[in-house]
DNA sequence: GGCACAGCATTTTAGACAGCATGTC
DNA sequence: CTAAAATGCTGTGCC
């Protein structure tokens, strides 16, 4: 790795010796938008360093959780103190703003924000990684929000935006106050072409390619490579089809050596299901497969074997388009049409292209990078020079004006004291990239009308002439990050319903915009009528009398009827066959329900407090897959899901139950560890004599009101 | 009557941010 | 109001 040298700057790549002479060290704000694997990451590097030396602190904005680990990871052991900050680890918020780098996902950073973090106000450097995602429909306008409301805080900002190419730099740099730094300069040559027939067509020649297969061309230009020493990566456009080009991409290669077993046996041991198993079988062989339905552990595997070089070929959907660094010598891009709802089949996006492109050919390892598209027939070749290969860069452009983004933002801008009157509000809006954009914001200003008289109505916001302010209600949705409309219907069922019930709660969250739902099969459509039908009256929202949104109504059903289950301790084997799923999936719907059960719970304490407890409950029994019978075992530490059914079904259901069985018997079950940390808690300093029915230490109570305190 | 299979109809389709408070087998 | 591939279903032909 390179590194900055005190008598000047040596061995820099011509892009970041570029950013030094725009005045990198000067605090001259930058765009730097270049190609992917141009260095951009020691750009960063090295204005945080020189931050940190004067005595300042850094905000390292990514849009992914796996990329702040990853960005973690590669920042620390250089004598700089580094946290990460995501929904998944926290470093103690106030502990987090000890560091001199902070690394966080743009959501998180809003919600730090939200939630008041006096940090923020100390932070010198803002630094905004994939800067070019503020084009992102759904969460482009919170990284816009975000930089706005960082400026708004500390009008001395130093900001460094990296960028992958972009067909606007201009105005989003003016937007930025920043210099322009742009270039299409890579470390490892890149040769993009199209494959068709027996060769791969490059703009100056072609390439020939054994043809091993005879039924399958994309295998021979993976065995091509792996034949010729390299790696292979292959971008397809559905799960079913990475896990069949994995199958055979196994049976091709034959890897003789047994490196992968290693991986392979790992795999297997991880497996619950059936693909699990699959991807074990595939990864002895020298092949795998990625997507999002495996589990993060299995993706790590997968992922830490190719990089090893066990792995010689991956095959996967956008999982790893946009993820992780993990560059091989040659990139398929297979499928370039990809599924959208409502619009059929459509052609990827250039900028994808060129992300996944971007990913051929790994810096002082491979000779070259090979990027290749494939094309059916002759006369596609053209037609594919012209779409990707040699397609400008698209331009990027705000999102902020979509009504459905402005709900949360306009709530929190108000709640966070940004804006105190309408016109603080406009005066805000008019920092935004959108009104940068279009000078005058009539769209957005509509759109921002419409939400805050949502905000009003719903009671989270109060409008007194020109003043706005939030209500109790609406400062806790804009800390608990949901969408207000989320938050606005679960009030309202809240209040409606006659009675509690857990299927009833779980269907009302399903059917919030914040959660994602499960594609509804055909023959799924059986079990869901039933279920409508036996269980009626644990339901809270009835079904549609109109079939337009009936798909939403069953989709939303289906999704709580998965959770359910996970709470009625169904296995991860059989729930992912019967919900056609992957233990992936069913990872991400317990975090998103958590998440959002929670944020339920919270809303109740204002709303419907008898049901509190009730859903306190149900979200420790979410969190640890269990029914409501194992509650009082698992609070205890040591005791999860497995431990806390071993111990219920011998009989032994609650805590004093423990203590009366004896650590004899407790360590027949559970062994002497676990037994002996038990004990230690049931008994603190102190030996009870006789074990017993004995009075407990406080920590031993066992009822349900400990769930249900403040 | 039972089975194999051709040919047509139907089904299915990527990903991943957020709260909270720390420890499962 | 899009497309490709796998799966499901029906009907035919054969033994």
């Amino acid at each position: 790795m390179q590194h900055l040298d005190r008598a000047g700057f040596i061995e820099l790549y011509p892009p970041q010796a570029e950013c030094v002479r725009m005045g990198l060290f000067e605090g001259r704000n930058l765009l730097v938008a270049i190609p992917t694997a141009s260095g951009k990451t020691l750009v960063a590097e090295m204005v945080m360093h020189h931050h940190i030396a004067k005595g300042g602190k850094c905000l390292y904005i990514v849009p992914l959780k796996a990329l702040a680990t990853e960005k973690f990871e590669e920042f620390g052991g250089k004598g700089v103190r580094v946290g990460i900050s995501t929904g998944d680890f926290d470093r103690r918020d106030d502990s987090l703003g000890r560091n001199d780098i902070i690394v966080a996902t743009s959501e998180k950073v809003d919600s730090l924000l939200r939630n008041n973090t006096h940090w923020l106000s100390e932070i010198t450097l803002l630094v905004i990684d994939e800067v070019h995602l503020i084009d992102s429909p759904d969460r482009g306008p919170t990284l816009e929000m975000v930089i706005a409301k960082m400026r708004c805080k500390n009008t001395s900002l130093h900001l460094i935006a990296l960028s992958a190419t972009i067909g606007n730099p201009q105005i989003l740099a003016s937007w930025l106050d920043a210099s322009l730094v742009t270039s299409t300069w890579r470390p490892v040559e890149l040769r993009e072409g199209v494959f068709c027939g027996s060769s791969i067509h490059f703009r100056d020649g072609e390439r020939h390619i054994n043809m091993v297969s005879r039924n399958y061309e994309d295998l021979n230009l993976c065995l091509d490579t792996i034949g010729e020493g390299g790696q292979c990566l292959v971008f397809v456009s559905s799960r079913r089809n990475a896990e069949a080009f994995a199958k055979r991409a196994a049976s091709a290669i034959k890897s003789k050596s047994s490196e992968p077993g290693n991986y392979a046996r790992r795999l297997e041991s991880l497996a619950e299901t059936e693909m699990e198993r699959a991807l074990a079988l595939y990864v002895a062989h020298g092949a795998a497969f990625h997507h999002a339905g495996l589990r993060r552990e299995a993706r790590a595997i997968v992922e830490e074997g190719f990089r090893k070089g066990a792995i010689k070929c991956i095959s996967s959907t956008p999982t790893l388009a946009a993820g992780l660094n993990l560059p091989a010598r040659r990139v398929i891009i297979r499928d370039f049409l990809r599924f959208s709802a409502g619009e059929g089949m459509q052609p990827i996006p250039a900028r994808e292209y060129h992300q996944m492109a971007g990913r051929a050919g790994r810096p002082h390892l491979d000779p070259y990078g090979e990027a290749v598209l494939i094309a059916k027939e002759e006369g596609m070749i053209e037609d594919l020079f012209e779409r990707y290969i040699e397609a400008p860069p698209e331009e990027v452009h705000s999102r902020s004006a979509e009504p459905s983004a402005l709900y949360t933002h306009v709530l929190s801008l108000i709640a966070s004291g940004f804006a105190t009157t309408l016109g603080e509000l406009a005066a805000f809006m008019d920092q935004t990239f959108y009104v940068h954009e279009h000078r005058q914001g009539r769209l957005i200003q509509r759109a921002m009308d419409s939400a805050l008289a949502f905000l009003v109505e719903s009671d989270m916001v109060v409008e007194i002439g020109e003043h706005v302010g939030a209500s109790e209600f609406g400062n806790l949705v804009s800390r608990l990050y949901i969408d207000p409309r989320s938050a606005a219907m679960i009030v309202h069922d809240l209040r409606v319903c006659p009675e509690y019930s857990d299927l009833g709660l779980l269907q009302l969250i399903c059917s919030t915009p914040d959660m994602p739902t499960l594609y509804v099969r055909n023959s799924d459509m059986g079990t869901l009528t039933r279920v409508l039908d036996e269980r009626d009256a644990l339901l809270w929202i009835p079904p549609p009398p109109d079939t337009d949104e009936a798909e939403e109504f069953y989709r939303s059903l289906k999704t709580a009827l998965l959770l359910s289950d996970w709470a009625d301790e169904l296995s991860d084997t059989k729930l992912c066959e019967r919900y056609s799923v992957g233990p992936g999936d069913v990872f991400g719907m317990v975090e998103s329900i958590n998440w959002l059960l929670h944020a339920a719970g919270e809303l109740s304490r204002l709303f419907r407090p008898q049901f509190r407890t009730q859903i306190r409950e149900l979200e420790i029994c979410m969190k640890n897959g269990i029914r409501r019978e194992l509650l009082p075992l698992v609070r205890l530490r040591g005791i999860g899901r497995v431990r806390a059914r071993r111990l219920f079904n011998l009989g032994i259901t609650t805590p004093e139950a423990i203590l009366a069985a004896g650590v004899e018997e407790i360590t027949r079950i559970l062994g002497r560890g676990v037994a002996e940390q038990l004990f230690d808690q049931l008994m603190p300093k102190k030996k009870t004599v006789g074990g017993g029915t004995g009075e407990l230490p406080e920590a031993g109570q066992s009822s349900l009101q400990q769930f249900g305190g403040r």
